[in-house]
RNA sequence: UGGGGAGUAGCCAAGUGGCAAGGCACCGGUCUUUGGAACCGGCUAUCGAAGGUUCGAAUCCUUCCUCCCCAGCCA
């Protein structure tokens, strides 16, 4: 569709489409390509490697991958980079497609593997040792290493350099064969040993490696190393676009190499973005990895990690993900993205979408003096104020409660207008009641309330029109469901988790904080059996997913994400202002 | 001291010679049966710096500064 003249960025500015539609230098190229015909359409690639499970970061190089086929017709490939055996696992395949599928995308029968290459790949070896392109090299690792020279220093050939065709093809059969140990040879290209670009100073197509592959299993001891074989990938799949990220910018020279001087059916071209960071996160595949296998956290998808599928955990949402991706936008300058606008991406989907229930997470116990022992009432409460679709419910109401410990003070301060002495609320749904009694135990504990309830305020309104500052959240007591509740909060206590004490690491600044669990929730009965994955507010706390961890009758909830919380900011403020008066006295 | 990139508000980020978008965060206010949401306003950016070209420069030229990446038989 997009080869027409004025191709697909010209049309007017008012249509709607247009203006949401994302826009980056990446765009810019691709819809640039397309209208001078260079390209009819557009073909790219999400090149993970099954060496971990994928992370919010690789959803905003999928964001792009995928996203950029659907605005300007085309395909993206879903390919397994699967070229060092010693580190890929299938388990990782399988959660890398579960992961993208459940963001929403969909490759078709695009699906592919380096691996499938291994054989045209090493056809094309020969082909350079041929061309006196390529040459087999018995230099050792850290012989390799010494003749490369420095940053600032050129490097020495290798004295295998100038072998004859006849003897590398010889010598490249054998390797392939096995007949040399693990390490003990390379093939390398002939470029150019004084090259100021280190990927340019010969360097190493393929390894001698014992290793069963995932795929190919044992048919190969030699792989191909990751810069002879991406660029080969992409053209064989007639990739117009190969996106991939800044660090990969140095080795362009050498993709294009290749292209070059290799019979290639299509030449594709590799463009770099900045990855994405985020603030009190750590997105390395090494530390994911680490906090897994260490047991500082519970999988790869412990609700904490930014693993898609420890979000999905959590209870983020794959729009709110996508949305996330489109809006931080895609360039070429290093960037940490603050975590407060994923969790805003996360609010604004689940605002609209998410059930809205009741429940009190550190119980305090309310005793109604005037209201009938025994009697039960059906309170019809809004499903989603946002959405009125969503209807009613009926939750019952009886004359003992629970409500939030934090939602009552014996002496409040200025601001607070919660529950407290002599004070009348809202009980949200229900009815006003007020407060007229404290019981305390032997240590001074507050055990439960004694208030008094307004008949008159059935619903929640008043024929007076008088109407409390605060509207709470409540649970009948004889109906409540127990529950665990997990608090989940930011994994790492500095925005920059790098930023660690001298002799120590990036662990050092682990949030000791960072689950903390409530083993007497209590919940309003439809939530009795929630099913894993079901997704909904607090009201009044935030937004919680039932976690696969649910038993019959006793549910499990993550918090996924505190609903904004002016009096918490209000408290952090007064907190800080007295301390800071202390502190100058 | 080699090569490759990047610098626009606290954080992302548009802008590609004609008075510097938008979002997040933050601060006010309106409204409110969630201290939520929504709405209104503020956040008043010497566009890394200095020169130059031009009627006019974030955009073009020169020099400088700062930050990031590269010396795996990892990707």
């Amino acid at each position: 569709m997009p080869t027409h003249d004025s191709g697909p960025h010209d049309r007017t500015g008012t249509d709607p489409i247009e203006e949401s539609r994302p826009k980056d230098f990446i765009r810019d190229i691709v819809a640039e390509d397309l209208r001078t015909g260079k390209h009819t359409s557009v073909v790219t690639r999400f090149p993970p490697e099954p060496n971990g499970y994928l992370h919010i970061g690789h959803a905003k190089s999928i964001s792009l991958n995928f996203g950029i086929p659907k605005e300007f017709g085309g395909e993206c490939h879903l390919r397994f980079d699967d070229t060092n055996p010693s580190k890929e696992e299938q388990e990782y395949v399988d959660s890398i497609m579960e992961d993208v599928r459940w963001l929403g995308w969909d490759w078709g029968t695009h699906l592919y593997y380096a691996s499938d290459y291994f054989g045209q790949l090493h056809d094309w070896a020969v082909h350079l040792i041929r061309t006196g392109l390529a040459y087999v090299c018995d230099l050792n690792a850290d012989q390799v290493r010494e003749y490369r020279g420095t940053l600032t220093h050129p490097g020495k050939p290798s004295p295998f350099r100038d072998r004859t065709v006849e003897e590398n093809l010889d010598l490249f059969a054998r390797m392939k064969a096995g007949e040399y140990p693990d390490g003990s040879r390379t093939l390398r290209a002939k470029i150019d040993m004084a090259h100021p670009n280190l990927n340019m100073r010969d360097p190493v197509l393929y390894r001698v490696l014992r290793a069963t592959h995932h795929r190919t299993g044992d048919a190969w001891c030699i792989y191909p190393m990751y810069d002879y074989a991406h660029g080969q990938s992409d053209a064989i799949e007639g990739i117009t676009h190969s996106v991939c990220t800044l660090e990969f910018e140095d080795h362009r020279p050498l993709y294009e190499w290749f292209i070059e001087h290799l019979p290639v059916p299509h030449k594709p071209r590799q463009l770099e973005f900045a990855r994405l960071n985020i603030t009190y996160t750590a997105l390395s595949k090494r530390k994911l990895l680490e906090l897994v296998q260490k047991g500082y956290v519970a999988g790869w998808d412990d609700p904490r990690m930014p693993t898609l599928a420890g979000i999905r955990r959590r209870g983020y949402t794959p729009e709110a993900i996508r949305t996330f991706c489109e809006k931080i936008g895609v360039a070429k300058a290093n960037s940490v993205v603050d975590l407060a606008f994923l969790e805003q991406c996360l609010r604004d989907d689940l605002n609209k979408r998410a059930p809205r229930r009741m429940g009190v997470l550190r119980p305090l116990k309310v005793v109604l003096e005037n209201y009938p022992e025994g009697q039960v009432e059906e309170m019809d409460l809004v499903n989603n104020p946002e959405d009125p679709a969503a209807g009613t419910r009926k939750v019952p109401f009886s004359k003992v409660l629970y409500v939030e410990q934090d939602d009552f003070m014996e002496e409040p301060p200025k601001k607070f207008f919660r529950l407290a002495p002599g004070r009348e609320v809202r009980l949200r749904g229900a009815y006003f009641i007020t407060c007229t009694g404290v019981d305390k135990n032997e240590r001074g504990e507050i055990t439960e309330l004694r208030c008094t309830v307004d008949l008159n305020t059935r619903g929640g309104s008043a024929t007076d029109g008088r109407s409390p500052k605060a509207t709470l959240h409540w649970v009948s007591a004889a109906h409540a469901v127990n529950a665990e509740v997990r608090l989940y909060d930011r994994l790492f206590t500095k925005a920059n988790p790098e930023d660690y004490p001298e002799g120590q690491d990036y662990k050092a600044n682990l949030n000791p904080q960072s689950l903390v669990t409530l083993a007497g929730a209590k919940l309003e009965p439809s939530l009795v059996s929630a099913q894993p994955g079901l997704i909904v507010q607090f009201e009044r706390l935030g937004y919680f997913c039932a976690d696969r961890d649910s038993t019959p009758g006793r549910p499990v909830f993550n918090r996924a994400v505190t609903l904004k919380d002016t009096w918490a900011k209000v408290q952090a403020k007064d907190k800080a202002e007295s301390g800071k008066g202390a502190g100058s006295r």
